[in-house]
DNA sequence: CAGCTGTATAGCAGGTTAGTTATATGGCTA
DNA sequence: TAGCCATATAACTAACCTGCTATACAGCTG
């Protein structure tokens, strides 16, 4: 059965666009590429497989912890970013496979 | 002499993420993929060359020639389209070179 | 289970965006 | 060149975004 693009993988590009939209957020995709690399190292939560602790992306960016939860939530709905929590912390990791999947498209659709 | 990407093409991530960001204009940037398919036949312009005349977009985007406008602008201030005057009319196009180094980018970068 | 700590939400202020109507601009055209 | 017609700008409003501080929530941990 032959499908668009846009219905395979039904990605909300008006959506993902808001998101990418924002210097901070895109700094934090940045950052997020090498979380071990970009962030101090953290006691729990494996950088490379769970992704940075909150706490430190909050000091990087530089605003209140409030704004930078804000705009990881906004990675996050729009399927960027994968959040984890454990052990009372919160960790986040890029979403490869959604970035992979909006790149594609962009490619073939845009 | 080693340059990365963004310096390379110069492209402003947040200014296009921005004007891609609405669904109005993306819906702008899906029309223009085919002006004459689109659009009625116009008098002067070739369609292919030199893209679809504004009263059509004006018309078919449902909203006031202001507003347009300024959507056709934010489109060509981010060098995602192309506009072009002759004969009192203007037609916009697509950037598709722009465009095209922005999804290599993407594919690259993000 | 009581308290503490990390994170999310509420509520507010300032700036930006997107729509409107009215008007200015600019270049054909007769 | 006088007028007209297409487009851009101005001025205003409503909605949205982003920052802040204060507070609520949630889940470890002793």
């Amino acid at each position: 059965m032959a499908m668009s693009l846009a219905e395979e993988v039904s990605l909300d590009l008006e959506v993902m666009f808001k998101a990418l939209a924002s210097e901070r957020r895109l700094q934090i995709l940045e950052w997020l590429k090498d979380p071990a690399g970009n962030f101090p190292p953290q006691e729990h939560g494996d950088p490379h497989e769970h992704g940075a602790c909150n706490q430190f992306i909050v000091e990087k960016l530089g605003v209140s912890q409030p704004a930078a939860s804000r705009h990881l939530k906004v990675l996050t709905d729009a399927g960027l970013v994968i959040a984890t929590s454990r052990k009372g912390w919160t960790y986040y990791r890029r979403n490869e496979e959604a970035i992979a999947d909006l790149t594609r498209q962009l490619a073939n659709d845009l």
